[in-house]
DNA sequence: CATAACTGTAACTAGAATAGTTACAATTTA
DNA sequence: TAAATTGTAACTATTCTAGTTACAGTTATG
């Protein structure tokens, strides 16, 4: 399991959630539909949670809601929020700096990285949660 | 270094490449810049020649120069010869076909999947390695 | 034609990242 | 006070990447 799934289960989450409407949802129900720990859930409710996507309560009864109106979150408030690093990666060590071509590639890289991911936002910015859970709602369900 | 790295390694190379024109270049020569393993670059070499973006010769004198002129190569057939990966994982387990959410989800996913990777792939292809390499050799060079 | 210089590729290692798991402190309801 | 629940630390198993060694196959060239 080396593939970071992380935005597809906070997806999944907040789709459980945007169902659940104003009920507390607990980390337990969440995770059996998810089909993993509870513990792994907690953790990407606290990352949902510190980027003001989702409420929690502890104690006895508690649980978690969203913040906002489904049709007020975007995916890419989510993608945001679960940080899974950038489309690729930069060299692992620093290129031969007396290269000319060494020398300056990663900075050339860097803004490329930066460009797609200004992309990758602005797509994402185009769902909301309302739209995403309409797909899921309106799938034949087999 | 479990990040993928490679788009930026193939990049790095197809610069040298481009840089040296007709001239074949050696492994061993683009590693001492990328600053890794001649095999590294090879195995990347691989996937650019089977991608009809460089052509190899083995043997003595032997090397690589682009199938190409630099400006009808674009990136995004550099990120597709690459193959690394998708964006985002999806659910590694699957999840609960009992929960209406858990049953549809994956598919609704995986097609945004789709749409994300297209955008990519539009913003890619606007970038000819022509252009990259003028932005390499137009940067300061300290 | 023999040799040296290359590529191509298989096999293995080391290190890092993810998800899963256990355990438990802190919080809250009832 | 007891039970339920989150938050989080610590550890494990699995998987991925890059790096490395080794060597067979290919080709230019003296």
């Amino acid at each position: 399991m080396a593939a970071n799934s992380q935005f597809s289960m906070a997806v999944h989450i907040l789709m459980m959630l945007a169902r659940s409407r104003d009920e507390n949802l607990k980390s337990d129900y969440i995770a059996s539909s998810v089909n993993t720990n509870p513990v792994v859930i907690r953790r990407l409710l606290g990352q949902l949670g510190q980027a003001n996507l989702v409420v929690s309560q502890t104690g006895a009864n508690g649980g978690t809601r969203l913040s906002r109106c489904p049709s007020e979150i975007n995916l890419s408030e989510v993608y945001k929020a679960v940080s899974c690093g950038e489309v690729f990666a930069l060299h692992g060590k620093a290129p031969n700096q007396d290269c000319p071509v060494g020398r300056n590639i990663e900075a050339v890289l860097c803004n490329l990285q930066k460009e797609i991911d200004r992309s990758i936002g602005d797509k994402l910015s185009q769902f909301t949660l309302e739209s995403v859970f309409e797909k899921v709602e309106s799938l034949p369900t087999t």
